[in-house]
DNA sequence: CTAGGGTTAG
């Protein structure tokens, strides 16, 4: 019974099925114990935890190895490292999974020198030990010892291998990643995830496909989960919605359908890539949601303009039973402030803050600044600023500076290049945006003098971008953009459609499409 | 019937 409930991580339930087998008095046995205390570590339940101790003493088990290796688990798992070790020492067999678990607690409370002190100690280091202590170098960004460990292995496996993958993957070392790749003899699934995720990490995306596909035809390593997601993501970001159609094609026939974090991956690939419609189709599909599918639905629909349906889609989160985090008021304060619910979006600040408990980020902070500044409220929005317990960042100065533009403050764009400046004066963007505030208020000579003077000092303002799928592959554009052949036809149809606008009574700005010549 | 190691989403 237990056994079942640990297997389907139930814990809370192991624990009351121990309750009452001590009050019908059950005799223990020495299998008893070992899970009951694991399901304690699970649930960070100490007290309870200790009181099984208690027990465990009173019964003579404790002198049981599984007993005792559990009992370090759960005290490093509650960060009590000095119980964890008494329990450690007090052990009668001490083997090495118990030296594992020990140092693993080491580890996990930040001791990486004691550890290693009892990692050299061990009277015995199988491979499970050996890749943990690798890891442990490697979760601390120190790449040097890990290698160094890893290379005096004699008995590595193919898991060490991919421990070391995964960690230039997270270290940023993708050159180091592709080499040992290619050095190795077997791969597995994890290996290329191991590739694969050292790309994505890097933001190498086409490098993502490609591995992907060299997968596919080259191997018979079948992808996972976790594949897809990273491939996915990737389709997102470069937006390859042919490859992102083949992808759910492929989920569907594989087996993939029930998977949250695969759906969650088709939903964000579709809304990146303009098809919100399809992003909505395979939410509503999924029986499993989670957190993240709520998140990236309401995301998708708040930046598509679908405000309204985003905050539909809060309320029925709510009604299912999700709690909210953060990120989720990221795309309910992004709606509100797309439409213009100025009001509403501040009732939602506040309600994210006094109901739901969680503290606001920066970010928060950004978007309640471009909440009001977009609704036109630009003195409010300053005010806000200073009212801030954090220094506002450059992101949300730039938010000020986009709504001053939008409403022609100009006064307000100037307080904001001001403050940008003083933050990063060495940051050409700024002055791009200088330039552009300049320009549009007619100030034509400052706007010429300033571009000189950029061209003089060599700076270099490093677009963000967009990627389209074209008939021809992937083209890459940034504002602004006169890269591609037909630049002169692009512009003309992006001036005709904004004129189309125009006459269809939208407020609309032409000044940012005129080429610079 | 019980303890230890690798990848994934907003």
């Amino acid at each position: 019974m237990s056994k079942g409930y640990l297997q389907n991580d139930v814990f809370s339930e192991v624990v009351a099925l121990f309750c009452d087998m001590m009050r019908e008095n059950v005799v223990l046995n020495c299998y008893t114990l070992p899970v009951v205390l694991k399901s304690c570590c699970k649930l960070l339940a100490l007290r309870e935890g200790e009181e099984v101790h208690c027990i465990a003493v009173k019964n003579g088990f404790i002198s049981n190895t599984y007993v005792g290796t559990n009992l370090i688990e759960l005290y490093s798992a509650g960060g009590r490292v000095a119980c964890a070790y008494r329990a450690f020492t007090e052990m009668v067999d001490r083997n090495v999974v118990s030296w594992t678990a020990m140092i693993n607690g080491y580890v996990a409370n930040g001791d990486l020198v004691s550890a290693r002190r009892l990692f050299d100690l061990a009277p015995e280091r199988d491979i499970v030990l050996w890749n943990r202590m690798v890891t442990a170098y490697i979760e601390l960004g120190d790449m040097m010892e890990a290698k160094r460990l890893f290379d005096m292995m004699q008995c590595k496996d193919l898991m060490s291998y991919n421990t070391m993958l995964n960690g230039y993957a997270k270290n940023g070392d993708v050159e180091g990643c592709e080499r040992l790749f290619e050095s190795m003899q077997e791969k597995n699934i994890f290996s290329w995830n191991g590739l694969i995720g050292a790309y994505a990490h890097g933001g190498r995306f086409l490098d993502v496909l490609d591995a992907f596909r060299r997968m596919l035809k080259e191997t018979d390593v079948q992808p996972n989960d976790a594949t897809l997601v990273n491939v996915l993501a990737a389709c997102a970001r470069l937006g390859v919605l042919d490859f992102g159609k083949w992808l759910h094609k492929y989920v569907e026939d594989n087996g993939y359908k029930g998977n949250v974090y695969v759906c969650n991956g088709l939903v964000d690939m579709y809304a990146k890539c303009g098809l919100v419609e399809c992003a909505i189709d395979v939410f509503e599909s999924m029986d499993k949601k989670d957190l993240i599918s709520w998140n990236t639905i309401i995301n998708a629909l708040a930046v598509h303009g679908h405000g309204a349906n985003a905050l539909s889609i809060f309320s029925k989160m709510k009604n299912a039973g999700e709690e909210p985090d953060g990120i989720t008021f990221i795309g309910i304060l992004c709606a509100c402030s797309h439409m213009g619910l100025v009001e509403e979006g501040l009732l939602h600040f506040h309600s994210m803050t006094d109901e739901y408990l969680i503290q606001p980020k920066i970010e928060h902070y950004g978007c309640v600044v471009d909440l009001l500044a977009r609704g036109g409220l630009l003195e409010q929005a300053v005010e806000f600023i200073h009212s801030m317990p954090i220094k506002a960042d450059s992101v949300i100065w730039t938010a000020l500076l986009a709504a001053s533009r939008i409403h022609k403050k100009v006064e307000f764009a100037e307080l904001s290049l001001q403050k940008l400046l003083e933050l990063d004066p060495s940051n050409p963007a700024n002055y791009v945006m200088l330039s552009n505030v300049y320009g549009e208020a007619g100030k034509w000579e400052d706007r010429a003098r300033l571009k000189v003077a950029m061209r003089d000092t060599g700076s270099k303002k490093v677009p963000g971008w967009s990627s389209i799928q074209t008939q021809d592959g992937v083209a890459e554009f940034y504002c602004f953009d006169e890269r591609h052949s037909k630049t002169e036809e692009i512009y003309h149809a992006l001036t005709g459609l904004t004129k189309l606008l125009r006459l269809s009574g939208f407020r609309t700005d032409l000044t940012e499409l005129e080429l610079e010549t």
